[in-house]
DNA sequence: GTCTATAGAAGGATAGAC
DNA sequence: GTCTATCCTTCTATAGAC
């Protein structure tokens, strides 16, 4: 499985063969098939494991909290997952990228729900003046832009800094939290 | 070009095959190979094309206006670009979450000197205190994560907001200069 | 310029020995 | 469980007729 999330993670699915899966598990083509029954499988079995720790974060937005820490909180689980995760992150970003064929059902599902249910709870907070009035969906949409954008990026970034830094996420943390401060403010 | 561009930002390079770009193109394959030199010829044609429109937006922040007014003026040219060729930039994203192996050179190059030369004004404009002290850097990555997140995870959006819209940049303009408003205000 | 036919390599998957 | 050998399909690319 760490083998085939190391090479769909960098390629893609179409793009990832199953003799680069195969050599790096050290194992050879066949016995690869003999755990998973095909390609296709492989990539679904590392998928199904993740749907559920992707939404653990939002999941936790407590309604009850105060807004903006809550919001705030959410946002560190954001980045730390994106930084603990890269390649799972750029599994699901390879993904959607290309429209999301093997997700759709997901995203339609269990995460659209799970998302309008947190954004009928920000507007509340938006409502009762917690936090700043804005589009609840447009500011989800923002947390996840800027929070895995350090991670299915990460070329970019390292390309553009490679003097400065070593790690894509360098100073994220703390800026990603302040501008959200801002813009958070009532 | 039209009907490759079309594949390749839908599947990834490894993803696309020629016989894709020559039904999309109403020719046969061996007729689209009588143009181009193989598939890695058409694939660097794009992108030649494109690099250098894609940093048109941000050469033209211009140091002696205000800083305020450029920024949110180089937000507006970037929505935009995102907006009126969401396949283009889903060529680069495809690219750079694989890890850029083949605009590596223009990511180390031009656009690093450009990023460099534009921080750099930035800075200068934080330092006179026309705008919010941040990292610079961060700033620019920000500005790039919110504008192109509405074309490159349109999937995504639109599989989420199926019911309420039919284009994922609905309403993006509005909020994303709404939220670096607040970022940027001293 | 455009096509059909096909070469040659690579990829997914299976058979069958150990 | 793990391998080698191999089948069959798909893919890039070329040959050569028109």
């Amino acid at each position: 499985m760490d083998a085939a999330l190391q090479v769909f993670s960098a390629h893609g699915f179409r793009g990832s063969t199953l003799d680069q899966i195969a050599i790096n598990a050290g194992l050879s083509k066949p016995n690869v098939l003999y755990y998973f029954n095909g390609k296709e499988a492989i990539h679904v079995a590392l998928l199904s494991d993740l749907l559920d720790t992707w939404l653990d974060p939002l999941r936790a937005l407590n309604p009850n909290g105060n807004a903006r820490d809550e919001l705030l909180a959410y946002i560190r689980r954001k980045l730390e997952l994106a930084r603990n995760f890269p390649r799972e992150s750029r599994l699901f970003a390879n993904e959607i990228v290309q429209g999301a064929p093997r997700i759709e059902n997901f995203l339609k599902g269990e995460l659209r729900i799970l998302v309008d249910e947190k954004a009928a709870v920000i507007a509340e907070w938006m409502d009762a003046g917690q936090i700043a009035k804005l589009d609840p969906f447009h500011l989800i949409f923002s947390i996840w832009a800027l929070t895995q954008h350090y991670s299915d990026f990460e070329a970019q970034i390292r390309f553009i800094r490679a003097d400065n830094i070593t790690d894509s996420h360098d100073g994220a943390q703390s800026f990603v939290e302040t501008i959200f401060d801002k813009i958070l403010a009532p």
